[in-house]
DNA sequence: CGATGGGTTGATCCGTATCAACTGAAGTGG
DNA sequence: CCACTTCAGTTGATACGGATCAACCCATCG
């Protein structure tokens, strides 16, 4: 519902468990995803002065892990390419996932509190992030209120879109859940200029439903629900919305 | 889990729903809260600083509004007595509590994302707040890197609050959340210099179900099933902690 | 003194977890 | 190139935790 707006760029020492390749410097002003990343509602000036940065561009292959909890806090990530998700690991060592990012959407806020990552964050598919050093960034906020308002706006949207998913996991059902999901994914891939009724998930049924608070297994019953009632089309990870405004009438009704 | 640090001073426009009394000015440097609210870690040449803002008091009566869902964001609250909800209203009506916020604790960071609140801020009990208007707080970030910091870490710092509650509601069972939730309060009752052990609760029975995500009747079964084992002694709002060990051992083996 | 609201407890029902069997696709090694 | 394994996903049968419905207690208040 929100628009995010990280940052996108390249060129930061590589982390422990990322791959640093290509140290080339990325500029955002010339980014193509400058809109909708950090940079959104900037002035050119400032976006300028993060061109002066030059943020370290890194590829992460899928399955790598870009940081992990309790990892020293170095860098804010911004997605540049491809999916990833964050996870938090529970006592028992099995992972609970708190969120999946896209392309301009920025990962390891968290790590601001502590000075440690709060989170992990790893790859579903091959990816490439700029990575953007966080004393960097805070130094020239300084100068900058620009920019300082910027990443409070988009610390804020963080806050408010775990809100939201803390409505979803206290007082929905699977197929709102689901349906709430498949929304929220739709409107994200539009918003970065793909179809927002056809896609192919990155994420397997066992993390949505992680993510969701239900069971793999309830994840796959229901999407074979939504099937049969001809709200989608789904041949395993590919996923085709026929009526989505049954979706939002799932999803608004909110019944329970 | 994690210490708070949120700002407690007086002295702002009144917002729409909340009684402006007592106009004084109150000043960071020598207020109580000061170790756990906004100014925690700031240097003392900062929280001067701070001091100049000179911070509106707000008294809240108990059940009355601080700021509605919408509402046009001017100020972040700090709770300087008593206790909040944060609230979100469901398309049905029904409200899903958020958290609730004590002494030292910030409300309102969600409205820096879309300039107006995102969510209901409610005293339940008679209350005081300090009003630290967003924008005197930002400019005078511009000016010092160690209060934009401070502002940041709690933003921050909310993000990993949210981070675990998410965690508790997508993967713990009944018993867990209560232990969770009874854990949590009584951790932050102790670092406000009140019993760690015994406390009397602020918030409904309905209040706790919507915050962990479970129906009122589920709650007060857990409280008795806790006191039958010998766990808790609750008297209505009234709870005693008999063996915090077992609680722990309830919180950190989360099956389920 | 009746009304109201918070809380407790019992009986029952339902949604989702759990356990289990199966399919198909992809990867591995002889 | 084909058995074999492995993994993601689907589907069915059953179990169980918590929701729901309902009755009741108690304190507070007009």
């Amino acid at each position: 519902m929100s628009l995010a707006c990280p940052s996108a760029r390249a060129n930061a020492p590589a982390t422990a468990t990322a791959t640093a390749i290509e140290p080339l410097k990325t500029r955002c002003s010339n980014c193509s995803l400058r809109d909708i990343c950090l940079p959104c509602g900037m002035t050119p000036a400032d976006v300028n002065g993060l061109d002066g940065l030059g943020f370290n561009r890194t590829k992460v292959k899928a399955g790598q892990a870009l940081y992990h909890e309790g990892q020293a806090f170095r860098n804010i990530y911004a997605v540049r390419m491809g999916t990833f998700k964050s996870s938090l690991t529970l006592a028992d060592g099995r992972e609970q996932v708190s969120g999946f990012q896209m392309a301009g959407e920025l990962m390891g806020l968290d790590g601001i509190a502590n000075g440690a990552y709060a989170s992990n964050s790893t790859a579903l598919e091959d990816t490439e992030v700029c990575a953007i050093p966080y004393d960097q960034i805070s130094g020239l906020a300084a100068t900058s209120t620009d920019l300082q308002q910027a990443v409070s706006r988009l610390m804020s949207r963080e806050i408010v879109r775990e809100h939201s998913l803390m409505m979803l996991l206290g007082s929905m059902n699977a197929e709102e859940r689901l349906a709430a999901f498949l929304l929220n994914l739709s409107q994200r891939l539009k918003l970065r200029g793909y179809s927002a009724s056809e896609f192919h998930l990155r994420m397997s049924r066992a993390e949505i439903g992680s993510y969701l608070g239900m069971k793999l297994e309830t994840v796959s019953r229901t999407f074979s629900a939504f099937q049969q009632e001809g709200i989608l089309e789904v041949d395993k990870r590919h996923i085709r919305i026929l009526d989505a405004a049954a979706l939002k009438r799932i999803f608004e009704t909110r019944v329970h």
